[in-house]
DNA sequence: TTACTAATTTGCATTATAGGCAAATAGTTT
DNA sequence: AAACTATTTGCCTATAATGCAAATTAGTAA
């Protein structure tokens, strides 16, 4: 396959959303970089697992960081990242329509 | 976290499309339903193995099925799951701007 | 220098995922 | 019914992802 590598580019940025804490995390940085330690209250649990998720993100190509004294702020890189949830939502509406499972978590009508 | 449990669930739709063989499919199936014959030809590999990542989108909700006689056929269920590929490109893109590795394969100027 | 804080890296144990093969199912044809 | 085709499922092994804890790096302040 010509473009069998390019699939595979593709899916490593995907896969490395395809976390509950790192979906959490770029929603976060939707509009303003945000330091390390705001994510792991955010996200919570160890520090070491969120720095890891951080850089699977980073690795990615999603997002970037800086280095302000002792923090590091992250910010998203691609913020058209950020349509694509909406398209998510969409997917889990279309489920609830027939399953009830995710409708109490989305409160579909 | 109020909404982890959302968040575990969008997750799970990301994590369905995290495999180069699966956007494959996604990619195939943007215009038209596809019998798993074809999409067998198109990824390649076993024929258990491309049912195998058809039901991981089936029960994601990314796609549906029908069968007509001997063969199913599969479509996408939600086709907004398209237009989040063009941001995927963006972030090949951008980050050719500073390595080299992708440009390659997405021969960006 | 020492002590302190923020973040990252590394090692390890646990769990999840991928892919192949063979067997099972469902629909078709004879 | 039996033979045939398309697809799915169960079982297995190999590989990758996860989360925690301990060790490490980097910047700050005494």
């Amino acid at each position: 396959m010509y473009d069998k590598e390019l699939y595979e580019y593709k899916a490593q940025i995907v896969k490395a959303m395809a976390h509950p804490s790192r979906l959490m995390i770029i929603d976060a940085l939707a509009n303003n970089e945000v330091c390390v330690c705001k994510l792991q209250e955010l996200v919570g649990g160890n520090i070491s697992t969120v720095s890891r998720h951080l850089s699977v993100l980073k690795n990615a190509g999603i997002v970037s960081c800086r280095k302000e004294g002792l923090q590091v702020y992250y910010s998203l890189r691609v913020p058209c990242i950020l349509n694509f949830f909406g398209c998510v939502d969409a997917v889990i509406c279309e489920d609830a329509k027939r399953k009830q499972s995710a409708s109490t978590v989305l409160s579909v009508k």
